[in-house]
DNA sequence: TACATTACTGTACGTCATACACTATACGAT
DNA sequence: ATCGTATAGTGTATGACGTACAGTAATGTA
């Protein structure tokens, strides 16, 4: 059963996180901070599910990136895009939506 | 763009999907007027999606099914197991979590 | 010195919404 | 009687993404 469960909540996870990382780029960030402040806010990533959506976000120009190789850690920035801007504003919407029928559902 | 849009809602769909569907099926329903029913709740679902969905939830235990052929045209009537009782009320629970997550960094 | 932490790249797999193809019949309009 | 739509369902393949695993590398701490 817990195998089930399992299998479930991560497709609920599918969607969701995308909308949980884009909406912590509106400043930049670099990947590891990033997994930090989600775990802060309670959204539990691995660093092996993270890099690769930032990479997959990047591939698809919601997001742009530069490496800061000031400091002693050569660190990767990702920072939303103005077409990230503008898909995050509607799926924002849409997960508003999806919000307000499933509630009324349950 | 909105091929991207379409895919990050496809996303998004994945979840929600199946908890739409449990939580109208705590009374016996068929698929055609679960479908309505969902389009009556804004839960815009094509029978291509729901067919398939009610048949895999049905193979994972979660509902269980029954001919009525009393009618002119034999519908088939699914209701929640008592297991997929269970696995609701979690869903349900991983959904609410979800939410409060995502809303407080939105 | 050894291990944990920090920071990242690359790749394969399993799952499911979706799309497509299909079957069948009742019902309503003509 | 005919035709198109609605009603009601089965079966299968595809693409996308979270996850897991493997890996690299260097800094920081005990």
């Amino acid at each position: 059963m817990s195998e089930l469960i399992f299998s479930l909540k991560t497709e609920l996870r599918r969607g969701t996180l995308t909308l949980a990382v884009l909406s912590q780029l509106q400043t930049p960030q670099y990947g590891y901070s990033l997994a930090q402040r989600l775990e802060e806010n309670n959204v539990s990533i691995d660093q092996s599910t993270l890099y690769p959506l930032l990479r997959r976000l990047e591939k698809q120009e919601l997001l742009t990136s530069e490496w800061d190789t000031t400091e002693n850690r050569p660190r990767k920035y990702y920072l939303l895009s103005e077409f990230g801007q503008e898909v995050f504003k509607q799926l924002k919407e849409e997960w508003h939506n999806t919000s307000m029928q499933l509630n009324s559902m349950l």
